[in-house]
DNA sequence: CTGAAAGCGCTAACAT
DNA sequence: ATGTTAGCGCTTTCAG
């Protein structure tokens, strides 16, 4: 067991030829001729001895791991986000690179350090991740370098974006709304999630309100009212149930998140209020959950599947390396919570 | 910009030592002695220079990378196992190691080229893990490697299995209903999962279901009843309406999983039941959704952050790195979804 | 068409 | 206490 690494030489002496020509022929190479006959047998040889290649030794002279770090924030612990390492993962594997996927929990300090890790192992590029869209300053390590921005943006690093189409997505959720004859009685829950942590609002809250309210004029309706809190299922459930003590009598909801949704189905059923017959409901992100509330919630699924093979394309795509913003769209998700509004 | 990066031979010349006086003091090696001025002299040197050391060079040399590949059939991808990706990420770092995270997606071909490309890396040792609890047979290419298996056992394999202790989870779900004052009219919803696809129940639904009878025994109680079904969302929903339909009364439900309380909540509510007034909930899981709920549901939680952080510390620690099977505990988060029976 | 030899950045015997 | 030298496994001029 675990005998000695076969290397090139063994496979050259094997063969009969140099290493060189060795190298040429498993390399693939075509610049320099080899014959096929000797072609033929270090190929034979390779496999005769299970020729695995040193990619730290090829590294070592070529300067290339064929290694793409990805640096995030709290994303692979975060539950829906699992997809976007899919995509990056096999977008990555299609391309013969290998993805190292690190995580800093969000600690500025680790981030340094987690980034110096990567740079040390040689990685060709990184990918610098959040869990949500917002905007970041990156770390010194990265000037320079061949980055790719996921679901952040840095104004001034030269560096593409990759995040989701937000704005388009109100726009959508407000198409729904309007498509299934709503006009008014309209409130939206979570807002720009303009709470004291964030008076501004965040990124995705800003977005898809702007495309929200931007569709539903256009659709000569609007907004009777708009409930800036957090985006859990505790405030879904608060905010709605406060909503309907306090004597309103909504037609359709627009969560902030699916969370928002669950919280918000359940202020509606113990008002004894049906979804979608008396109100209607339409939501951003596609959880898995989403599928499985009765009824069905319709939403905009955040596209993460997409965002991350997208990200591992554009660092490998030496042309589209300009600091553009990529939007991904967020495609819509329609089950069974939309309908018309009651008469 | 992306000026050269400097080397261990530019610190030395600039510190005007060799680089084998160099290289001992900036790894911290002390059996051979340097004088103090030289090693203050290099240090400095390093830090005005910005040295890095090159990772992928060293481990040329050394045989060793301080890297541990995890390969996973589906694990990143699932909604609730970010924590295990977590907890194996924070004990490799605070061992200064680095995890290279990979997924096949379950496709057994992809398999063997992703441990080959994590072996052609050097990484020391892989971490094989698996989504739920299952026995597995190992790719060739793992045999006389160092290895930990994760969430799997395979027997005659020479390496430690990290496991949920599904038994023990029995056993707690059992004496939590007991002690609540449960006796009769208690129902397992999704069992041993002994469905067509597996005949036999899956591992997880077999010990559950083996501890749970034990103590529940032990109690002088016993199961009413026990059905076998997916443990989704919508089994749960399907098969306690199916229950209730045919005109039993459960006082309490052992769910198989988190989804499948999902479903049986819909269900229960359906059909006016209260949870817990009339009918009592445990389960087993602890997704996020389990303390959204309402009542919020009480549920043995998979202990993910434990199982990876084990799996990398067993990997990392020679002495402990044989056939033995260490299973984790599944601690109980008590919530509200049990009560004492109806009278 | 093929081989000899140098060297990537680092560590480790072996001198001194 | 420090320096010389060889070499990890591979790629790549440069000669033949």
């Amino acid at each position: 067991m675990a005998r000695r690494r076969v290397t090139m030489a063994d496979v050259a002496r094997s063969a009969g030829v140099s290493q060189t020509t060795a190298s040429f022929v498993l390399s693939g190479r075509t610049d320099k001729r080899i014959s096929t006959a000797a072609s033929e047998r270090v190929r034979e040889a390779a496999r005769m001895l299970g020729y695995r290649p040193n990619v730290t030794a090829r590294s070592l002279r070529t300067k290339s791991t064929q290694t793409i770090g990805l640096v995030s924030d709290t994303i692979t612990t975060t539950p829906y986000a699992g997809d976007l390492i899919r995509g990056a993962l096999e977008a990555a594997r299609a391309r013969e690179h290998l993805l190292v996927i690190t995580e800093t929990g969000g600690d500025r300090a680790a981030e340094s350090g987690l980034v110096n890790g990567l740079l040390d192992r040689q990685a060709d590029a990184v990918i610098y991740a959040t869990m949500y869209t917002r905007y970041v300053t990156l770390p010194q390590e990265l000037y320079g370098r061949r980055v790719v921005l996921l679901n952040c943006l840095a104004p001034g690093f030269d560096a593409p974006s990759v995040i989701p189409d937000e704005i388009e997505a109100g726009r959508a959720a407000a198409r729904l709304l309007l498509t299934a004859g709503h006009t008014g009685g309209i409130w939206a829950i979570g807002g720009h999630q303009a709470v004291p942590a964030t008076p501004d609002g965040i990124f995705a809250g800003n977005e898809r309100m702007r495309g929200l309210q931007e569709a539903l004029r256009a659709g000569r309706a609007g907004l009777e009212g708009v409930i800036e809190c957090e985006w859990g299922a505790e405030d879904g459930y608060r905010e709605v149930r406060g909503l309907l003590e306090d004597g309103h009598t909504p037609r359709a909801l627009v969560c902030a998140t699916d969370r928002v949704s669950f919280g918000a189905y359940q202020a509606l059923a113990e008002a004894g209020l049906s979804v979608p017959d008396e109100v209607s409901v339409v939501s951003f992100d596609d959880q898995d959950f989403a599928a499985w509330l009765h009824p069905a919630l319709s939403t905009l699924a955040l596209p993460h599947y997409e965002l991350g093979r997208l990200a591992v394309e554009l660092i490998l795509d030496q042309e589209r390396l300009d600091a553009t913003v990529h939007r991904v769209p967020m495609p819509p998700r329609v089950r069974g919570s939309i309908g018309p509004p009651p008469d």
